[in-house]
DNA sequence: GTCTATATAATGATAGAC
DNA sequence: GTCTATCATTATATAGAC
């Protein structure tokens, strides 16, 4: 396998293991079988392994943006979106634990991870009107209350996994599962 | 003032600011304007300081539950409640963002944490049931559901502030007010 | 590209004087 | 209780051989 790739996998476990505050180059190194002078041929530092990781996860995001929808909309449709949303937040767990941190860390990164996580926002936002008009969602005509249903589903999504991780669950599809009842439960008061 | 409440007052400030790894405790003495030795002679090392404040966090939290409840409850209790809540959580921020590599790094503090934890969620239990009583609240049969409504709030509370900051916003009074609204917008729909 | 060796700096932590 | 001085350890990062 190509080195630069090794580097980023190997940390990627590690990041997710432990965190980035305990996970040094040189563990990163040795975890991957490699000097850590190699190490620091393919990467300036620590910081644009990071930056590397997060951008791998943008364009995850992104091919996930481009999947065309070939019928019209049923439940069935967005329990796929979230277990996928799901299933790629636990590849890059430590990103959404040290999100604040790592954000503040480095702009450039932000600006990018924010206008990719826009985009899916809107994104949700376009299915569930299209839910709407396909009669299978009854919204509220005040956009505002839709705003907030929004906000609330999103919040979930993003953290209830950290939320497991918090009560020293194990992360599995059954409790995944539960975390996609929890958007479901958000949003069956409105079901046509 | 205290050497040692100085030490803690000063750490709190660092870590809600910058984060626990980018603080060292030399930061921490210098910022308090004492020697490292000093700070040395006080604690024991970092992590004592981490735990120390998980502690006065604990208390803050025990503190709150055994308030008393003069009269019937009315909705405006909830949004006191809520309120409440997120001042203590932004308090002590760098907790709830850093949650999981904290709790993950001294088993003690987490075996206190989540007791504490699990009281405050037995006890919105609690609160909802009194509402429900009250007939102000008008709560599904299905304990699951309830348990379901309950634990989305609580993923609302525990993480809304780490949201905004996410997104780069300023954390104020307009914005905690949206997090009390999101949390009503959950129950909106079971309102007797 | 990859290694070994090493420089530099920071961090956590202690000893001993006051 | 508080300081200064100091040390061992670790982490980041680079130089130069292969």
């Amino acid at each position: 396998m190509d080195t630069r790739e090794k580097i980023l996998d190997t940390a990627l476990t590690l990041f997710n293991k432990e965190g980035t505050a305990a996970v040094s180059t040189n563990h990163i190194a040795e975890a991957a079988g490699i000097s850590p002078g190699n190490l620091y041929y393919h990467f300036h530092n620590k910081q644009e392994i990071i930056r590397e990781l997060f951008q791998r996860l943008n364009i995850i995001w992104e091919t996930l943006e481009s999947i065309p929808q070939d019928h019209a909309p049923v439940m069935a449709d967005l329990k796929t979106v979230i277990e996928a949303n799901y299933k790629i937040i636990w590849q890059y767990r430590f990103l959404y634990r040290e999100l604040v941190a790592l954000l503040r860390q480095d702009t450039e990164l932000r600006t990018s991870f924010l206008a990719v996580r826009q985009r899916g926002f809107d994104g949700f936002h376009e299915l569930l009107h299209m839910f709407s008009e396909a009669g299978v969602l009854d919204l509220p005509d005040d956009p505002k209350v839709v705003n907030e249903l929004q906000e609330i589903c999103w919040l979930i999504s993003e953290f209830w996994l950290t939320n497991l991780e918090v009560n020293g669950l194990k992360v599995n599809e059954a409790e995944m599962q539960r975390g996609v009842n929890l958007i479901f439960r958000v949003i069956q008061p409105y079901l046509a």
